[in-house]
DNA sequence: TGACATATGTTCGAATCGAAAATAAGTAAA
DNA sequence: TTTACTTATTTTCGATTCGAACATATGTCA
């Protein structure tokens, strides 16, 4: 660093604006029974208290975005190795009534199956299955006990996470992060069917899969099928 | 308000946690002679004097992301009435040597018309071409007198801009945001070509752009070409 | 051994897209 | 006035893609 690099280091006052807090939320979701679902915390303080709200913290002093997040999935979440990524950024001057308070909001995947462990800690969180609208529109998400009301402006980062994960889909491998390891080309359309929220055609899908070369068959047989069983695909990491 | 949550306000402190600075960054870009270019002021303070940054500024405490993008606009690149977009939040811990500093970073568009008047106001502010490379890799900038050095993280800010812009370019309207009001096909063309880094069959362009119904043709036709004048399109906006 | 359910593969017509050719409409020079 | 020239615009044609229907394969189970 030059001499005078330093000296105007010395000089700089960052207290010179008053600051907004900023935190990250995370939308974690997965496809439970066929539809696309959304880890929710019930808040037990005020504001809000009571509604339901995304895992979220605020972002320390000394860790990136990134690690936040990361941090916020394992704490608040109780999951580790989800396929992660930046979704948009919220900075409504009201969405919170304490405070300015900007939140950069992640979304995260994860298979279903990895959510049964953080589920059962305890009644403060649920898996909430999400109504995806068409074209925009607020998601909605419902709970075994029905409609759950969201806390700031939640509703809205979940609208987005859904839209984006849509998006998504059909130029980029993201439906492998909602799968086990092996999975079957059924169980990939599923997936699909579920985010989409249409039927699709199997030989076609089949078809436009294998051609995108994300997948490698292992030759492996599916077990428990009371028929003819499909074969296993693992996915293929780009070359 | 109910009563209990006026209470939890009051006692609310909001300096329990050292704050990270936000500011937004703006990427202004245009097609200038047949390439993507963007604005770059020089900077005059420490750190990272002389260098070319993006136009940038604090997020006030009172006012959105999108009211500061738009303050910025007006401010710093001295232009209005561009095309805006949120592109991405850059947060790693030491981007800035000065302090913590989170930039929610915006994409904005412009025809390069715009930009005379606010490039004459002084040399501090240049239009940059954009050499974009393939898939990903660095944006690098050039000016009449030859490459510039970017302040920052700005060269991975600017990089994401251009595949952004690159990705958007099929599937929604943006294109449009680089040309005046009226148009003629061969100038979209143009535009397109300057983004995509490719050349474009003509005849294919011409019909996947009409049958996208973004395009009102006007009856007019474009004046002083010394062969036959083709005619002048508007963009019409969605219904 | 055969019924059954689903996986997997094949075929066919419609829609899409790129390349090339044909036609249209201006300016400018002869 | 006529002709050359340049680019816009339209038409045509073959290749590719995609969805729907159909045909075949391969397991389990009665």
């Amino acid at each position: 660093m030059r001499d005078d690099e330093v000296e105007f280091l010395a000089g700089y006052d960052p207290r010179h604006y008053e600051r907004p807090a900023v935190t990250v939320d995370l939308v974690l979701m997965t496809i439970a029974d066929g539809a696309p679902a959304a880890l929710l915390i019930r808040r037990d303080e005020h504001p809000d208290l009571g509604l339901w709200a995304l895992p979220g913290g605020f972002v320390r002093i000394d860790e990136s975005l990134d690690d936040a997040a990361r941090r916020v999935l394992s704490e608040k979440a109780r999951m580790d190795g989800a396929y992660m990524e930046q979704l948009y950024s919220f900075g409504a001057v009201g969405r919170d009534p304490r405070m300015r308070i900007i939140t950069v909001a992640y979304f995260a995947l994860l298979p279903a199956e990895r959510f049964a462990a953080a589920l059962r800690a305890g009644p403060g969180l649920t898996l909430a299955r999400i109504a995806a609208p068409g074209a925009d529109g607020p998601a909605t998400a419902t709970d075994a006990d029905g409609p759950l009301a969201l806390a700031f402006d939640h509703a809205e980062i979940l609208s987005l996470a859904v839209r984006r994960l849509r998006g998504k889909l059909d130029y980029s491998p993201v439906g492998f992060a909602l799968l086990p390891d092996l999975f079957t080309l059924r169980q990939l359309q599923d997936v699909h069917e579920a985010i989409s929220g249409m039927s699709l055609n199997k030989p076609a899908f089949r078809r436009r899969m294998l051609d995108k070369g994300w997948l490698e068959p292992t030759g492996e047989r599916e077990t428990g099928a009371s028929f003819r069983p499909a074969e296993l695909y693992r996915f293929k990491p780009a070359i």
